[in-house]
RNA sequence: GCGCCCGUAGCUCAGUUGGAUAGAGUGUCAGACUCCGACUCUGAAGGUCGUGCGUUCGAAUCGCAUCGGGCGUACCA
């Protein structure tokens, strides 16, 4: 249990034991009550926790809120826990305020855990994998991609401080339709070097990009005209044999300089090659959601949603305008659908792999598919509604000089992720891509080159770097560090802020992971950084008598810690330096 | 048409799942280094939480409606 939540659960023991012995003495009835919540105030003029039961419990006690404020107020004692003070405010709120016991035990459970502070074991056992970016490896990635990749890696990253087992994984689309697009791309630009542009047609909805004429040419210098003369088929299956073989380890390379890398790169084509797709697409057909119409083979996607609505208590008349489609499976020229191949590929993720959750991380032009595929996880009874979690992210607009540049990997004219690996430093593309997912953001390319005060993560690492130069300097000087902080020394405003922020560390983890959202470290780190800038501008070290100035050395050495921990989950470097 | 995401300070965004007088950063303006790293700190100004009803002790948060922006609605992947 992490800081936060501790002090929570004494506050709600603390407030029920004062509860029932409310109702002992007859000034409180016995009835059904709502839960203790406990938050922690906006202001903290009103105290450091504060407890809404009473307001809460109004109705059910019938009396006033301050009525039972009191009541509960007067019955609770407080020695021998967290907090020095309880009292009664606004409407009925009871406020807390922390006392030393809290103070000292955030920064005894720093010292003691060290690079484990902030962790916690809530998802022990779980066997999780996030699935993201996986693009196509047909061209260059684009930035969408590094968000996902940075949202993916990271988020891979906090449930993996929560305690889960976590895998990451790159699911690579190289069979289906764009890869033969692909081929037949790479093939009319291979063609078209030994016999000329207008001899050569280019197919219509073929990828124009350079990187497409740059793996001809390649191909052209290594291996000759080898093959102009022999069958089409034979020639695009060399040739998309070939671009893979090219992009892939590329696609690989630009993802580890963003310091994205995964445990597993997973080949659609395995699925198809060993019959893993028929197989699946059987399983549905033997459990009766499937028919055929015009030689193909439909999944009842409309029925199953339709059943989920109902259970969830959708009225049918809402349902009926929802205007449900079923999805082909099998096409009539024999071929499988993407659709059939990614629910074998989800099947794959839970039968044979045995994960307990899924997370995948798609772009929000996909929404259209997540109910769809969870249907079809239902309806072979892997429970996709429940065990399969869709992250949609919102696309990156790119801005250049106030415009927008189009991302299109087919014009060709896309900036891509390696791009921008050339002008932006990494740490601060991690920051800036670790944004809400589910919020459309703008990538001001001016902006993000800059690598000044403007970019937050500087800030952060800023305070890192100085926390650990004050280190070494006043060590240097005979300055002591101890194990322990002495808190009774730690009495400015300065410090007691600073140590409050230290102990929300671990509870901002838990929210990243309960919301799955990363970005709640961005904003912890730079409030952080904050606090102890503050601290240092108050709190001087040089010169003061050697216990305060060890007290406080070894709280901005905590502090450390956690900055380090928290910019770790993050994927950005601590620096001791700059 | 239907569906999903978003709308909070000039800008970028928070708001702990319904709590107290609406919060940061940035920008603007005014200040602070003889001193441990000024890539720092202090202060001011800045708001009809898109809009309107409703639910209740209490709404930025929940419901309905509406306006605006984005994205979907393939025998593409």
């Amino acid at each position: 249990m992490n800081m936060i939540e501790q002090a929570k659960e004494q506050i709600v023991s603390l407030t029920l034991e004062a509860y029932r012995a409310a109702v002992d003495a007859g000034t409180l009835s016995e009835v059904e009550l709502p839960a203790v919540a406990v938050e922690i105030p906006k202001d903290s003029a009103n105290g450091d926790f504060t407890t809404t039961f009473a307001l809460a419990a109004a109705k059910a006690l019938r009396k006033a809120p301050k009525v039972i404020a009191a009541e509960l107020a007067g019955r609770i004692n407080l020695t021998d826990t967290y907090f020095k003070s309880v009292e009664i405010a606004g409407p009925g709120f009871l406020n807390f305020r922390n006392g030393e016991r809290w103070h000292d035990a955030v920064l005894s459970a720093i010292e003691a855990e060290q690079d484990a502070y902030g962790t916690c074991q809530d998802l022990r056992g779980q066997k999780i994998m996030v699935e993201f970016v996986s693009a196509n490896p047909t061209g260059p990635m684009h930035l969408g991609n590094a968000r996902g990749g940075v949202l993916g890696d990271t988020l891979a990253s906090i449930l993996s401080a929560c305690g889960a087992t976590v895998e990451r994984e790159f699911y690579v689309n190289d069979a289906g339709n764009q890869i033969d697009k692909f081929a037949h791309s790479i093939e009319a630009r291979y063609l078209q070097s030994f016999q000329g542009e207008d001899a050569v047609p280019f197919p219509e909805d073929g990828y124009h990009g350079d990187d497409i004429r740059e793996l001809a040419e390649r191909y052209a210098q290594t291996y000759g005209d080898k093959l102009v003369n022999v069958a089409p088929a034979e020639r695009c299956a060399e040739l998309a044999r070939f671009g893979l073989d090219i992009n892939l380890p590329k696609m690989k390379a630009d993802l580890q300089r963003y310091k994205v890398s995964y445990d597993t790169w997973f080949l659609e084509s395995t699925l198809h090659e060993s019959g893993y797709v028929a197989d699946t697409v059987n399983a549905l057909v033997d459990a009766g959601w499937t028919y055929e119409k015009d030689g193909a083979l439909w999944l009842k996607t409309s029925e199953i949603l339709r059943e989920n609505l109902l259970k969830a208590g959708k009225k049918p008349s809402e349902i009926d305008k929802l205007n449900l489609k079923d999805d082909v499976l099998r096409r009539a020229n024999g071929f499988y659908t993407y659709f059939a191949a990614d629910i074998a590929y989800h099947r794959n993720k839970f039968a044979v792999r045995g994960f307990d959750r899924v997370i995948n991380i798609w772009g929000a032009d996909h929404h259209g598919h997540v109910a769809r595929l969870k249907a079809a996880l239902d309806a072979i009874g892997l429970d996709g509604s429940n065990r399969l979690d869709i992250i949609l992210m919102q696309l990156v607009k790119l801005l250049r000089d106030g415009e927008i540049v189009r991302m299109s990997k087919r014009t060709g004219k896309a900036i891509s992720l390696s791009d921008l690996l050339d002008e932006v430093p990494i740490d601060a593309a991690r920051w800036f891509f670790n944004a809400r997912p589910e919020t459309q953001m703008e990538f001001d390319l001016g902006l993000a080159v800059r690598e000044d005060a403007e970019n937050p993560v500087y800030y952060v690492k800023y305070a890192h770097a100085r926390i650990c130069s004050l280190l070494r300097t006043l060590s240097a000087e005979g300055a002591v560090i101890p194990a322990h902080a002495d808190i009774c020394l730690l009495t400015d405003d300065t410090e007691r802020a600073l140590i409050k922020a230290l102990a929300r560390f671990g509870e901002e983890v838990r929210l990243c992971a309960r919301d799955y959202d990363p970005s709640h470290l961005n904003r912890y780190l730079q409030d952080l950084a904050g606090y102890f800038h503050r601290f240092y501008t108050v709190c001087r070290m040089k010169g003061e008598a050697a216990e305060l100035q060890s007290a406080r050395l070894k709280l901005a050495d905590d502090t450390r810690v956690v900055l380090r921990n928290g910019l770790r989950l993050l994927g950005i470097e601590a620096p001791e330096k700059m």
